[in-house]
RNA sequence: GUGGCCGUAGCUCAGUUGGCAGAGCGUCAGGUUGUGGCCCUGAAUGUCGCGGGUUCGAGUCCCGUCGGUCACCCCA
C-alpha cells in the first residue's frame, strides 16, 4: 500500500483519471453556461493577506478563527491560504473601481479550511462560484438563483433541494440576535452545552443546533424574521414572488442560517441527499463587504466541487466507456515498427487519435492493449503487408477486417467516423 | 479541535487461541508459429501504513504516530 511517502498531506487528494474526467466535464459544462448568462471568469490568487479574510468573513467566524492555514511571510506580513473564493474576488472589484459597478464574474479554484476530513470535506477542496456585483435588489437575487439551479440541472443533479432565507440588513441582524437571545436565556438550563456556548456567540447557530431538546425549545420561538424591519421583510417577499414566478421550487426556512458575517437579505442553502450529515452541496446569498474605503455589494453562490461530484456519482454513475475515435498501430518487426511510428504520428497531425505500442510485444498483447484502451480501430502493419506495401484495418466493434493501401487508408481514417 | 471504526498484493478483501503471507479481480505469459473481448492453464507482485514495546516467536497483543472513514463542531 501507500508509505508515508507517497500519501498527500491529511484532507488533501491527488486528483487524477478516472474521476478527472467528471471534474473536466463539470468544468466546462459551467463555463458554456455561464457564458450563457454574461459571466466572465477572474483567476485570483490562492494567497492573501489575512486581515482581508479577518474583515470579510467576520474577526470571531470558526472558519477565519480556527480553520483558516496562516503563516508569516519573510517580510513580517500575516498571510493566509483563501478559505473562501468572495474575499478575493471582491478585492479585485473595489481595485477596478466604477469600472466593476457591475461585474458579472465567476471563479473556479482551490480554497483551504484546516478541518477534519469527512464525506465530500477536504482540507483543500474547490469551489465554483458566482458574483453579480451591484445594489440590492430583489430581482438580481432571483436571477442569481435560477442560474444555481440550472448549473446544478446542467450537471445533471436533479435531487437538490433549495432552502431560501433572509438575515435582514446589518441592523435587523442586531435586532434579531437580541430578540431570540431574549427568549431563550430564561431556557439556558434546558439548552446543549453547545447551545450555551452559541447563546454568548453566535446566537443564531441555536436555530440550527440538532439536539432535540434543543429542537424543542425552538420551535416554540417566532421566526427571526419578526424582529426586523418592514423593508428588509418586503424585500424578502419580493425574491420569493419573483422566484414563484420563474417557477424554481424553493423552500422558506426560517431558521436556516448562514455563518459569514458578509451577508445580507437573502441567503440560500443547496442540499443533496447522496451527502449524508454534511448535505450542504452549495450556499449563496447577497453579501456587503466592506474593504477599508470602498463597500461592494452583490449576490452569488459557491458549489462545493467535491460535493458535487460525491452527489453526481450517486445521481449518475460513470459507466463503461464506449468505444473512443481511436487508431491502435500494431506493428510487427523492426520495419514496420518504424513505419508504425510514422504512421500514428502522421494521423495525430492530421488531427486523428492515434497510438501505439512501442514496446515490441507479441500481437496478441498489442490487441489487448488496444481493446483496453477502447480503440475503435486497429491497424496491423506486419512483415507480410510490408513486403505487400499494405495495412489491414480492422474495426474493433465490428471485427470486420479490409486490407487497404496507404492512400485509401489514409482516407478512411480521416473521414469522419 | 473532540469522539467511534478502519489500514494486509495495482483493486476489493480473508487471515482461527500469537506459530511458513492468502483469495478473487486486474496484470503478464501460454493454449492460438500474426488477431482483442469469452474460455482454459500457468506466472509475477508484499516495508501486513510507519516507529517503538511485550514475546522463543507479532499481520494478530500494547503504546505512539501518519493516513482513511463516519459523527460532532463549523462550513461548500
Amino acid at each position: 500500500m501507500s508509505s508515508d511517502a507517497f500519501q498527500p498531506l491529511q484532507g488533501m487528494a491527488d486528483l487524477a483519471a478516472p474521476e478527472i474526467s467528471r471534474w473536466q466535464h463539470i468544468e466546462s459544462e459551467a463555463r458554456r453556461l455561464l457564458a450563457l448568462y454574461g459571466f466572465s471568469e477572474v483567476r485570483t490568487p490562492v494567497l492573501e493577506r489575512a486581515d482581508l479574510f479577518m474583515r470579510s468573513l467576520g474577526d470571531d467566524t470558526d472558519v477565519v478563527q480556527k480553520e483558516m492555514y496562516m503563516f508569516e511571510d519573510r517580510g513580517g506580513r500575516q498571510l493566509a491560504l483563501r478559505p473562501e473564493g468572495t474575499a478575493g474576488v471582491m478585492r479585485y472589484v473595489a481595485s477596478q473601481g466604477q469600472d466593476a459597478q457591475d461585474a458579472r464574474l465567476y471563479y473556479v479554484g482551490p480554497m483551504f479550511r484546516s478541518e477534519r476530513p469527512q464525506a465530500g470535506r477536504k482540507r483543500q477542496f474547490h469551489q465554483l462560484g458566482v458574483e453579480a456585483i451591484g445594489a440590492a435588489n430583489p430581482a438580481a437575487d432571483a436571477e442569481v438563483i435560477a442560474l444555481h439551479l440550472h448549473l446544478l440541472r446542467a450537471w445533471g443533479l436533479e435531487q437538490c433541494r433549495v432552502h431560501l432565507n433572509t438575515r435582514g440588513l446589518p441592523a435587523d441582524r442586531i435586532a434579531v440576535q437580541q430578540g431570540i437571545r431574549d427568549l431563550l436565556a430564561p431556557n439556558r438550563e434546558n439548552l446543549c452545552a453547545d447551545c450555551q456556548r452559541r447563546l454568548d456567540g453566535n446566537v443564531l447557530r441555536v436555530l440550527d443546533c440538532k439536539n432535540p431538546d434543543c429542537q424543542r425549545l425552538i420551535a416554540g420561538l417566532p421566526a427571526p424574521s419578526t424582529f426586523m424591519s418592514a423593508e428588509a421583510r418586503a424585500y424578502f417577499d419580493e425574491v420569493v414572488r419573483l422566484l414563484n414566478g420563474l417557477d424554481l421550487k424553493v423552500e422558506v426556512r426560517p431558521n436556516l442560517v448562514r455563518g459569514l458575517d458578509y451577508y445580507i437579505h437573502t441567503v440560500w442553502e443547496i442540499t443533496h441527499p447522496a451527502l449524508g450529515a454534511q448535505d450542504a452541496i452549495a450556499g449563496g446569498g447577497r453579501y456587503l463587504l466592506n474593504l477599508g474605503s470602498r463597500t461592494v455589494e452583490g449576490a452569488g453562490f459557491a458549489i462545493g466541487l467535491e460535493r458535487a461530484v460525491v452527489a453526481l456519482e450517486q445521481e449518475r454513475p460513470s459507466q463503461q466507456a464506449e468505444r473512443l475515435p481511436l487508431v491502435w498501430i500494431i506493428a510487427q518487426g523492426e520495419r514496420a515498427n518504424e513505419e508504425g511510428l510514422r504512421l500514428v504520428q502522421s494521423l495525430r497531425w492530421r488531427g486523428v487519435a492515434a497510438q501505439m505500442d512501442m514496446g515490441r510485444r507479441s500481437m496478441k498483447a498489442q490487441f489487448r492493449a488496444a481493446d483496453r484502451a477502447r480503440a475503435s480501430h486497429v491497424v496491423i502493419r506486419g512483415e507480410a503487408e510490408v513486403e505487400k506495401g499494405t495495412f489491414l484495418l480492422k474495426n474493433l466493434s465490428t471485427g470486420v477486417q479490409e486490407e487497404l493501401e496507404m492512400p485509401e487508408l489514409m482516407a478512411r481514417l480521416t473521414a469522419p467516423h
